[in-house]
DNA sequence: GCAAGGTC
């Protein structure tokens, strides 16, 4: 029996596939799918199934001194352990070995991880490796044909990068928690990747803080031709011979302005044309993608990871990638030829196949690991997949389309006319050949048009303003300008850059987006420029990567490389033990920084964001015991210091950061101060006999409304009211709750919420009554009920009645055949 | 309870 070991599953599978002709069987042993046929057996790992790590008696922080790490053993032990015990299972029974991890460095070392576990159990069996760039019938057929062997030298350049980023992070992380008594889940991390990127994150923030501004001033026109009138601005020539626009003197400015405003004419002294054209896009690498995605509104990580779900589904390939070059067993025309037909991008597709010749674009990577990201011709049906996941389905096979376009053509147009010495330019463009854009409509084709002029020609001039500016800071990285930038730098890898990102958010490291470094972050990277610079620079990386390529071509062993490695982190440590301390004091001042939301209006210490004993957070003030000042935050969410402050108290505003539920609590003082009870307006049906508790008109401090007890919390009884609108009690009572009757204030008209009790009761009433009949059928969920409700179908009576077809169109994620299938049980 | 790299 022949066992082939391949990186995932999906892998395994295709093949499988590929290699039985569609003929194999899958069963499961451990959890793990074994595809087996004709004498031959297939397993997916699931990326590494091994990890790198310290012995155990190095792992309580406080026992050993970071230092000892850097000389400490690394072993490796199984993380995957059913997978492990599968592969060992297998091995036992195989006669032949053959690894087909992916083609690259990574992909060496988890079948080198492979080898050994096989080796472990049988010493003798043949072990061969196969490489291939893209899982096709030709790549794969063969590389099957042509087995060669597994390349340790690159396996070990890999375990070089797995043992250094262990000893280095592991000893420095610790160093900096045990120095500012950080420990438990608050730890302070450090990382050859993450910190260079933090460094880029903090130093774009200190460029920010640094920042002067300066006054400058800019002057526009309008220029007229016959009837058609157009904008142009105001330019000289600086010191240097460039056109610059910008004035900086007012003196000046005003001389122009004035100049200018008396004038109603001015000469067109120069007209320049030109076309331009405008290159397809190349083939999405990982980078690319979600930078496109992010265009549209997507995070880093929302984006990978709806792209991972599409390709487990099939529907584009592989996603993380460097390839910015397609295979050439990628045939094109194949691939539109699958578009043909479909209702949405089906005609782009004909377009592009009336073509003479389809040449794709290229970019300037090509990788032998995976190709570029493209779709693989299997179209999801609009009910299968969310909104979401379509509209990046769409992106994907739009960008294919692109790089299978012809380019675009724009006509450039400048004008420039003189007033005395004075100088406008007007600058016009047209697209003439939309080209691919008419299948990419992500990039903005807005045109400016400027009339055709002559030179020497008068034309008509008004409107002339003067504005004054300001220059601005530079802005913040957003999050994909971060990953391309990291790419740039050749830190992280097509599949960890996102990851790195949220790993920042996750240490408390950096807040919002685009993302902003916390006090923290701006300490942890000055204590590191200042002892541990390696670790901030990508210096580290360049030269991983260069001491690794020396060790896969022979030059260099894994000891040598390690070895050096470790000596400089001795070096390293030798200069911070004095300075545990300083630098521990100074985190700590940085941790109390970042929870600082301005001064206690009853001492002047700060006030802070605290953590109550049972984890819900609250403000409280830094002179306790002797204030005990405090303010309530809500109990949703985790609370981020905002940089606005209000400007009452002085105190920075609060953002609850609860997932899709995030919002701005704002000032939690303005918040307490408004919050409170309203009117009273009746006993307590639960507690108004017994402990003398009434019903009154709350606010809480989300700004929501109800009526409540004023035993809260030891009598929890409560009736909701709407979020908007003011609410007046009225005389009039009700018979049955003696409770005022509620009119509430929103809008145009005022409406009769009447009593507080009947309003609910008749609310719960409504809901059990179109709850319960749609809800019966199998395969409908409340969610579905809301927006089939929403399209006017409230009950079984409705649905049976409705039309399939167009009950898809109203209602998003619902199918024409899913509504047949309710119509067919109800 | 440390890193970064695979994969889900």
């Amino acid at each position: 029996m022949e066992l082939i070991i391949t990186e995932k599953d999906n892998a395994a599978r295709r093949i499988a596939d590929i290699l039985s002709g569609g003929t194999y069987d899958s069963s499961r042993e451990n959890g793990v799918n074994v595809y087996e046929w004709g004498g031959k057996r297939c397993v997916g790992l699931s990326g590494h199934v091994v990890g790198v790590d310290f012995p155990p008696e190095y792992s309580d922080w406080r026992d050993v001194e970071p230092v000892e790490l850097i000389d400490a053993s690394v072993e490796k032990t199984p993380t995957k352990e059913n997978i492990v015990a599968t592969l060992r299972l297998l091995a036992r029974r195989a006669e032949r070995v053959t690894i087909a991890t992916d083609y690259d460095r990574e992909g060496e070392l988890i079948g080198k991880e492979a080898y050994d576990i096989v080796r472990d159990v049988d010493e003798d069996v043949p072990i061969r490796r196969v490489r291939f760039s893209s899982i096709t019938e030709n790549e794969v057929q063969n590389a099957f044909d042509e087995p060669d062997d597994l390349d340790f030298d690159l396996a070990a350049a890999g375990e070089a990068r797995q043992i250094i980023d262990l000893i280095w992070g592991a000893a420095l992380t610790r160093f900096l928690s045990l120095s500012a008594g950080q420990l438990g889940e608050d730890f302070i991390s450090v990382g050859r990747v993450q910190s260079p990127t933090l460094k880029l994150i903090v130093d774009r923030e200190r460029e920010i803080e640094a920042f002067d501004p300066e006054d400058y001033w800019e002057l526009f026109a309008d220029l007229a031709k016959d009837d058609t009138t157009f904008e142009a601005q105001y330019f000289y020539r600086d010191e240097d011979g460039n056109e610059a626009e910008r004035v900086w003197e007012e003196a000046i400015a005003d001389e122009v302005y004035e100049t200018l405003a008396e004038r109603d004419t001015a000469t067109v002294v120069d007209v320049n044309r030109r076309t331009r054209t405008d290159t397809p896009p190349t083939p999405f690498n990982t980078t690319q993608f979600i930078r496109a995605a992010s265009a549209l509104g997507y995070s880093a990580k929302r984006a990978m990871s709806i792209a991972e779900d599409l390709y487990t589904a099939g529907y584009i390939t592989y996603p993380r990638t460097d390839n910015t070059v397609y295979p050439d067993d990628l045939d094109p025309e194949e691939l539109l030829d699958d578009f043909v037909g479909h209702s949405t991008l089906g005609e782009s597709a004909e377009s592009l196949l009336e073509a003479d010749e389809i040449t794709p674009t290229e970019g300037d990577e090509e990788t032998t690991d995976h190709p570029p990201i493209h779709p693989t011709g299997e179209i999801p049906s609009r009910g299968d997949i969310s909104d979401d996941e379509w509209e990046i389905f769409e992106l994907v096979v739009r960008r294919f389309f692109a790089t299978v376009a012809d380019a675009a053509v724009w006509e450039h147009l400048k004008v420039v006319a003189e007033v005395d010495d004075y100088r406008l330019k007007a600058n016009g463009k047209r697209l003439v050949e939309p080209g691919y854009h008419d299948v990419y409509p992500y990039f903005s084709t807005s045109e400016n048009y400027v009339p055709d002029v002559d030179e020497g020609e008068q034309l008509a001039l008004s409107d002339v303003e003067l504005e004054e500016k300001q220059t601005q800071p530079p802005r913040r990285y957003g999050q994909s300008r971060l990953i391309e930038t990291m790419e740039d730098l050749g830190i992280g890898t097509k599949s960890t850059r996102h990851d790195i990102l949220e790993k920042l958010y996750d240490r408390g490291y950096v807040e919002g987006d685009p993302p902003r470094p916390t006090r923290l972050a701006m300490a942890v990277v000055e204590a590191a420029e200042d002892y541990a610079d390696r670790v901030v620079s990508e210096e580290m990386t360049a030269q991983l990567e260069a001491d690794m390529d020396a060790i896969a071509s022979g030059e260099a062993t894994l000891d040598d490389v390690t070895d050096e490695s470790r000596e400089m982190l001795e070096e390293i440590f030798a200069n911070l033990a004095e300075s545990r301390d300083e630098i521990g004091d100074q985190l700590r001042k940085s941790l109390k920084d970042d929870k600082r939301l301005g001064p206690c209006p009853e001492c002047g210490e700060d006030l802070l964001v605290r953590r109550s004993r049972h984890g819900s957070y609250f403000v409280g003030c830094d002179g306790y015991p002797d204030c005990e000042f405090t303010l309530p935050l809500p109990s949703t969410g985790k609370p981020l210091i905002m940089e606005e402050t209000c400007d009452e108290h002085d105190l920075h505003h609060v953002k609850m950061l609860a997932g899709r539920q995030t919002f701005v609590h704002g000032c939690p003082l303005c918040k307490a101060e408004d919050a409170g009870e309203g009117p009273i307006i009746g006993d307590c049906p639960e507690c108004g006999d017994e402990h003398g508790g009434e019903l009154a008109i709350k606010t809480l401090q989300s700004g929501s409304r109800l009526v409540g007890c004023t035993r809260y919390p030891d009598c929890e009884y409560s009736l909701p009211l709407p979020r908007r609108g003011e609410i007046e009690v009225t005389d009039e009572y009700c018979d049955e709750h003696d409770l005022p009757e509620l009119v509430v204030h929103s809008g145009d008209e005022p409406w009769e919420l009447g009593c507080p009790i009947c309003n609910y009761q008749e609310f719960q009433a409504r809901e059990s009554e179109s709850g319960s009949d749609l809800e019966s059928l199998d395969g409908i969920g409340a969610k579905t009920v809301e927006k089939l409700a929403d399209a006017g179908i409230e009950d079984l009576d409705d649905l049976t009645a409705a039309d399939p077809d167009a009950v898809a169109e109203d209602v998003d994620g619902v199918s024409a055949d899913r509504v047949r299938s309710w119509q067919a049980k109800a």
